[in-house]
DNA sequence: CCTCCTTTACTCGTGCACGAGTATAAGCAG
DNA sequence: CTGCTTATACTCGTGCACGAGTAAAGGAGG
């Protein structure tokens, strides 16, 4: 168990939120998801979509209601949310909304061992990132703009812009502090890769 | 395989970056990784642990050099990096630096499904959230201050502050507009509560 | 009306993540 | 020196994630 969740993956909180809607089979839930752009806020994988239906089913968060058949498809199973399926929805968000969980983006950890470059390629490398960040965060603040929908339906896509936007940000920050040699610990950092020497704090930095 | 790379835990990463500096056995780099704070920048599992290194041995970018044995306790292998893994280390960096992927925090998915809650519980959620955000911000604030350290080192930890603060910023933003009412479509969302009716476009979110 | 491509709708196997368990050793209290 | 707790150093099994594969149906072109 991945967490104290019984369904952790949270796809299933997606088809828990679909189906509130109506009940559906497992391929409408994922169109729905699709045209909500929900693919584009969490992780959604075909062959996680029926792992994950499946267990919400063995845990009772979903029954399902029937079988239509067209021709000689597969038949394909409806599933509607269950009152425990409604309440455990609410629960998750509740949580996931009211307390931050500490998460590990991956530029987070890149970072962190950031040491194992040249200064001067880790420095390339960051206005690269950074140069795609700007274009992003143009184009994705353009696509909002164009896009006249209720702002409610798009605070995800708002949040999203802001992040990327602060990351640029700090990154820019980052860049001026190496180029104007106000991050200390930086030189020696460059002393290491031009002599081939750790400064002696670096296999163990104090405290 | 998770991703085109090898060996795709980011631990794994940790472990090559550690072995940088010198052979080790699993449990010595898990202790260094914890002395360097690396638990706090990515997801440090001790199951995943071993696993990694079997896989990061089994690709050829470590190998084991010898085994230590003290007294009756199980025998330690130790690893030492191979040229093949301190290039997938520099290559893994470059990759994580350079290019932006798409994330997914659970926040993002959580918004993108706030819809489940009436409006009035989001906001109180959204205002413990905040609060939480701000406390831990100011905390990690005082702690790298106190901490007389090159900067160099902690870089991953200020993105983490700077990071923190910007999605405090943005909450208190939204909070802002839901209160005086320039978010659009909150009203309808509030509507739906009240009698129960979903606005026609709720379930089809137009274009 | 036949063939080929695309869309629909899944299934399956591999491989990994991770928590819980285990076993030895070291410290220390009485 | 005996028994208890804490630290050391892993192992193992379950369960999930996910990509690749599959197969029928619909459509479109000749």
């Amino acid at each position: 168990m991945t967490s104290r969740r019984k369904v952790s993956n949270l796809l299933g909180l997606a088809v828990l939120a679909a189906l509130r809607t109506r009940p559906m089979h497992p391929y409408e839930v994922a169109g729905l998801l699709r045209e909500w752009g929900k693919d584009n806020d969490m992780k959604f994988k075909w062959g996680s979509l029926y792992t994950v239906v499946g267990n919400l089913e063995k845990h009772g968060f979903i029954k399902a209601v029937g079988s239509s058949r067209e021709g000689r498809r597969p038949e394909r199973t409806v599933y509607a949310l269950t009152a425990e399926g409604r309440a455990e929805a609410e629960d998750w968000v509740r949580d996931l909304v009211g307390r931050p969980e500490p998460e590990f983006p991956r530029f987070k950890a890149a970072l962190s061992v950031l040491g194992v470059l040249h200064p001067d390629e880790a420095t390339r490398l960051l206005n690269e990132r950074l140069r795609l960040l700007d274009e992003r965060v143009a184009a994705e603040r353009a696509g909002l703009a164009a896009l006249d929908m209720p702002r409610v339906f798009l605070i995800e896509a708002e949040y999203d812009v802001a992040m990327r936007q602060a990351e640029a940000d700090w990154i820019r920050s980052l860049l001026g502090e190496l180029r104007d040699g106000t991050l200390t610990g930086a030189e020696a950092w460059r002393e290491y890769y031009a002599t081939g020497q750790l400064p002696p704090d670096w296999s163990q930095p104090p405290e």
